[in-house]
DNA sequence: CCGTTGTTCAACCTCTAAGTTGATTAGACA
DNA sequence: TGTCTAATCAACTTAGAGGTTGAACAACGG
């Protein structure tokens, strides 16, 4: 696997589980068999889950005695954002030119050139 | 590997190389072997990761003779952006409190308790 | 000190991703 | 027809993801 910032994120993201456990966080810090809870799997992988999302820094580790409380960290979801700022405008022009073409069609214009 | 829309997405973009070919073709189209072009790889290599980007619905490709154009299809950019919305809000309110401490800071009461 | 709880480590299995090379299909064109 | 080009298919290798179970470690509570 790819080993830069952000496929390491996104490779993060590309699993249901590890976003639901980012959905959870985001409601705010648990202890790792809080988040296991709701799974079916292993604790052990919910741990190995949670080794992923730290590597890509989406989740951060305290220690308060034997609990290793996790939290949320969305610097990256930030990159994954500023990504895809770059597309934005792309699919901005698809959706403008297929609102032009509905106005064509409603206005029973639709073999006509659009001007401005 | 998961196999629901977001996840294809998200596992698609974790590679440069993918991410590189979305970038090319978000230039305009292009063919296999010019996307091929610049990587160090064998072209097969390439035809298996548009493989990929084409199961993740961002590329499609047509059929010209013996060619096989591909265009990019932002729609499930659309899709992340809006998983990535619900956690705006999220690093909006880190930088506010961020921007509180540093007023804190700067009126030189940063001694002070925080009450959770 | 001992047992319990929270969590990780280690070894293992299975499946698939990502690359290779070589053969094959499909269309253009002499 | 035969051949060139574009692209895919097929078989294979290597490495890693994602899950399991069982052992180990760390910190608390009796």
């Amino acid at each position: 696997m790819a080993t830069d910032p952000l496929s390491l994120t996104f490779a993060a993201l590309a699993d249901p589980t590890r976003r639901a456990l980012l959905a959870r966080l985001a409601e705010g810090e648990a202890t790792v068999n809080e988040l296991a809870e709701p799974f079916a799997m292993s604790l052990q992988a919910v741990s190995k889950h949670l080794k992923v999302l730290e590597r890509a820094g989406l989740v951060i580790r305290g220690r308060a005695a034997q609990w290793r409380p996790c939290t949320l960290e969305t610097a990256p979801l930030e990159e994954v954002s500023d990504w895809l700022g770059r597309y934005r405008e792309q699919w901005e022009d698809r959706f403008t030119r297929l609102d032009e073409e509905l106005l064509r069609i409603q206005h029973g214009t639709e073999g006509e050139q659009n001007h401005e």
